[in-house]
DNA sequence: TACTTAGAGATGCAG
DNA sequence: TCTCTAAGTA
């Protein structure tokens, strides 16, 4: 195809230069001196450092805004790349704002894969494949490799095939393909890694297939290789805008070079403070190295923060000053000192989740049950003394009113503003010196009200969920798992691509291997082995090899005729494709009712079953998005997004990596210990840059804090089911003490952590101690301390209350009733307690649950 | 062939 | 602790 008539043709280069060109920049004025600098400067490049929370998408939106009405670009003409499809949305959705209509054309903005795919498609030719080739995901490569490995009488055990797909993932990045892997690499894989990749990539091309990695690593060899091609793209591209330019690695740096070889005209736009992906390839060299890569680049820093407040900005400017060659930034705000980053330690990780838990009540309600209950005696000596006043009518009695209704109605608790006033009429009184310092205390204790939308939990590893999950199901507390496998990964999703795969292209190995018998058909190692042998022999795709066997009868028993079903039920859907009277949606259905896959989830009586046929249901209505089958399936993998969102106000845990990009007023940074985080792994395979880049994550993870930002850590912490005493982490350490306040944790009577003596004066002058007096937790001796504290014995943490009682909920069940609970699956009521059921849990065993996250078992749909 | 059980291994996660 | 895989067994 002609490349040249494509680009004539691209959607939207209706959208006519000229008619943009008179149009208002009113997106200017919004701009603060240097976000405008960055987007004015369109010729050359440009380095934008925009650092967290610095209004880095709106620049970058204005840029192409800009570009556009200034007519130095058509849509067509920029190519705007970013990692994530999330980014890419926003991105298009925001020029489309901005622009104030539908912007049709800017086929260009996405992700580097997605452009790579278009790119691939019209070349792929170049490198010895048709263009309908199919994309495979990590667990196809996976596969794959395994069959390799086997072919060459490698110990599976000991090399795993995971192993390898790491290894050659790894390769890739770095732009190797096979021939020039240098030999410094010959010995990975038990000396046999590069034979193996080299084996792998000719079998992706007998498949017609390529992986993630090859998208990129394919254009970039085309261009290479073909100065026409590269030289094309080269004019057609005029301007080039690329997000999160840190986390870019050695092939999408080339792919970028190769690029902007000719007009420059690049803006890269970054935060080398926040690059976490080096495990995966990301080289935080490329953006330290920019200057050098594009001499004369213009580097605009972004440094004015909209997100937080001085304390949180200054505590995580703290910690990431500890790092090595950045390129160096100072984030400032204007929103005030706003609270100070809160740190706590506690003697588990089950009392932390205990903790956090209340937290988020607090949140809610809006006041700390912990310092009412801790103050309630002195401030009813204060309102006796008040009325004491009133009485002999001392004072401005109005004033009193007003205080001691702050005090009633818990607004004192609640409201910063009532707070202060208060606090003010009190330091006008003599009363201050009584009573002032108690406030003082107090406001460290007066909680914000925020949604449980606005509240997130980061966790360095994922295994760290749990102990939320647990705690915040007991209590009842709502929230939401972010990133959990993608949709696409899932089990049945891929069991029923696979048979869309088939329907479209019988010809996929891969999908007929991994669908033959699910469901169960009767065709186990033997018949299958049979299947590839014949397929082998006669040269073609299994389905056929299938079909030769079965007329030479080499195949007996149930597992034949349930073969000859499939492959006649392939045939026929794959003729019935394309029909009129048959939409494509309709078709899918069929195929899953007509294999057998829905009844196979049907009958299968696990808790994930229903869940399962949701999501089936789920994929069949995300196809009505595309015209056909193919074209799904051409996109399905790059770009299908995530399950629907569940409504509802939840509080968001998430690892600190998926954390990135997102903002909230209230954050928690829970298990700060050294080993869980920094992460052992991470030093021990990377050394000082592995905690380097730990110490990025620590810097993404506070700047996400927009009003409170808490940080805690526990003594004791159970890894894979063993028992470790824990270690606080050395970026605690890190944080400067002038912006911390080290909260004591409940139960801990007797001072714990280094804390001095509570009681109702204690907490003010420990928190101030702590915080101007030198870094009393900064030296190694709080460290120790910590240390000790964890093996010291505490008082048994206690139980804490539910948050509201449901008697609704409860009264519906009585003991012996079989219900169902979403993650824990059947099991039997064996006990009432308030609004708590015991349930022996046929597969997860006995649980305390709350009543409203079950459901009778009769209620369940299947 | 399908189901059961024993044993090993275990980050982070976009495309 | 949990999950996945590979033998072992009906």
């Amino acid at each position: 195809m002609s490349s040249h008539d494509d680009h004539d043709a691209f959607e939207g280069a209706s959208l006519s230069a000229r008619a943009m060109a008179a149009r208002p920049m009113p997106y200017l004025d919004e701009l603060n001196p240097a976000q405008r600098e960055a987007v004015e400067a369109l010729d050359g490049p440009v380095l934008m450092l925009a650092g967290a929370g610095t209004g880095k998408t709106k620049a970058l939106t204005a840029r192409i805004v800009h570009l556009l009405s200034t007519a130095r670009a058509a849509p067509n003409e920029i190519l705007a790349v970013t990692f994530t499809n999330k980014a890419a949305k926003e991105m298009k959705a925001r020029v489309g704002r901005m622009l104030g209509e539908h912007v049709e054309g800017m086929p260009w903005l996405g992700t580097f894969h997605a452009i790579c795919v278009k790119l691939l498609r019209r070349h792929a030719e170049l490198v010895g494949l048709k263009s309908s080739f199919t994309i495979l995901d990590t667990d196809d490569q996976i596969r794959l490799m395994k069959q390799l490995i086997r072919a060459n009488n490698i110990d599976e055990k000991r090399w795993p095939a995971r192993q390898l797909a790491g290894i050659i993932d790894n390769w890739k990045n770095r732009a190797w393909t096979p021939q020039n892997v240098p030999s410094a690499e010959s010995a990975a894989f038990n000396n046999r890694g590069t034979e193996l990749y080299d084996q792998y990539q000719r079998r992706l091309l007998e498949l017609n297939a390529v992986d993630f990695g090859d998208l990129l690593l394919h254009v970039v060899t085309i261009f290479q290789k073909h100065e026409d091609v590269l030289a094309q793209y080269q004019r057609w591209f005029r301007y080039i805008l690329v997000d999160e330019y840190q986390d870019t690695n050695v092939a999408q740096y080339l792919w970028l070079r190769l690029l902007a070889g000719g007009h420059r005209n690049i803006c890269c736009v970054g935060d080398d403070d926040q690059s976490i992906y080096g495990w995966r390839g990301a080289e935080v060299g490329n953006i330290l190295r920019f200057e050098k890569d594009f001499p004369g680049a213009k580097v605009v820093r972004l440094e004015q923060n909209y997100r937080s407040t001085e304390h949180i900005l200054a505590a995580a400017g703290g910690v990431i000053r500890g790092n090595e060659g950045r390129l160096g930034k100072e984030l400032w705000t204007e929103a005030g000192e706003g609270w100070k980053v809160r740190l706590i330690g506690h003697w588990d990780g089950e009392e932390e989740a205990r903790w956090i838990g209340e937290k988020i009540e607090d949140h809610q309600s809006g006041r700390s049950e912990e310092a009412k209950n801790r103050y309630n005696p002195r401030l009813n000596s204060f309102q006796q003394e008040l009325d004491r006043r009133a009485k002999s009518g001392l004072g401005p009695v109005d004033e009193h009113q007003y205080v001691r209704d702050a005090f009633e109605s818990g607004s004192v608790y609640s409201d910063m503003k009532t707070f202060n006033l208060v606090k003010q009429l009190l330091d006008r009184d003599k009363y201050s010196a009584r009573y002032g310092n108690m406030l003082g205390a107090l406001g460290d204790y007066v909680v914000h009200r925020f949604s449980l939308d606005e509240i997130a939990i980061l966790v360095r590893a994922s295994h760290q969920m749990r102990a939320f999950e647990d705690r915040f199901l007991t209590i009842g507390l709502p929230y939401r798992v972010i990133g959990g496998p993608r949709f696409y990964e899932r089990l049945e999703i891929r069991d029923a691509m696979a048979y869309f795969r088939l329907v479209v292209s019988p010809a996929d190995d891969l999908a007929f291997e991994r669908i033959v018998n699910t469901p169960k058909r009767g065709l186990g190692d033997k018949a299958q082995q049979k299947i590839q042998v014949c397929a082998r022999d006669n040269g073609v795709p299994l389905v056929e090899g299938a079909r030769i066997l079965l007329a030479e009868g080499g195949i007996g028993g149930k597992g034949a005729g349930e073969l000859r079903a499939l492959i006649d039920n392939l045939d026929r859907w794959g003729r019935m494709t394309g029909h009129a009277d048959l939409s494509h949606v309709e078709l899918a259905e069929q195929v899953l009712d007509e294999s057998g896959y829905t009844a196979m989830w049907q009958n299968d009586k696990t808790p994930e079953a229903p869940g399962r046929l949701e999501n089936l249901k789920e994929l069949v209505k995300a196809l009505e998005n595309f015209d056909n089958l193919q074209g799904f399936l051409e996109h399905v993998s790059l770009i299908m997004d995530n399950a629907s969102e569940d409504q509802g106000a939840k509080v968001s845990i998430m690892t600190l990596h998926a954390a990135k990009g997102l903002e909230f007023p209230a954050v928690f940074l829970p298990g700060w210990e050294d080993g869980l985080f920094p992460s052992q792994r991470s030093m021990d395979e990377s050394g000082p840059k592995g905690l380097e880049e730990e110490r990025r994550l620590a810097y993404v993870g506070i700047t996400r804090a927009e009003e409170v930002c808490t940080i805690s850590f526990a003594g004791n912490r159970r890894v894979f089911g063993q028992w470790q005493s824990q270690i606080p982490s050395r970026f605690i350490d890190e944080l400067p003490g002038e912006h911390v306040e080290v909260l004591t944790p409940p139960g801990l009577y007797g001072g714990g952590f280094g804390a001095a003596a509570p009681g109702y004066d204690g907490i003010q002058s420990t928190v101030d101690k702590r915080a101007s007096e030198a870094n009393v937790y900064n030296s190694p001796g709080w460290k120790r301390m910590q240390a000790r504290a964890g093996q010291r014995p505490m008082s048994q943490p206690r139980e804490t209350r539910s948050q509201v009682i449901d008697l609704e909920a409860v009264s519906r069940y009585t003991i012996g009733d079989r219900v169902f609970h979403q993650k824990f699956g059947y099991g039997a009521i064996t006990g009432i307690e308030g609004d708590k059921l015991d349930i022996d849990f046929e597969k997860a065993g006995t649980k305390k649950v709350v009543a409203k996250f079950v459901m009778a078992g009769d209620d369940v749909p299947f």
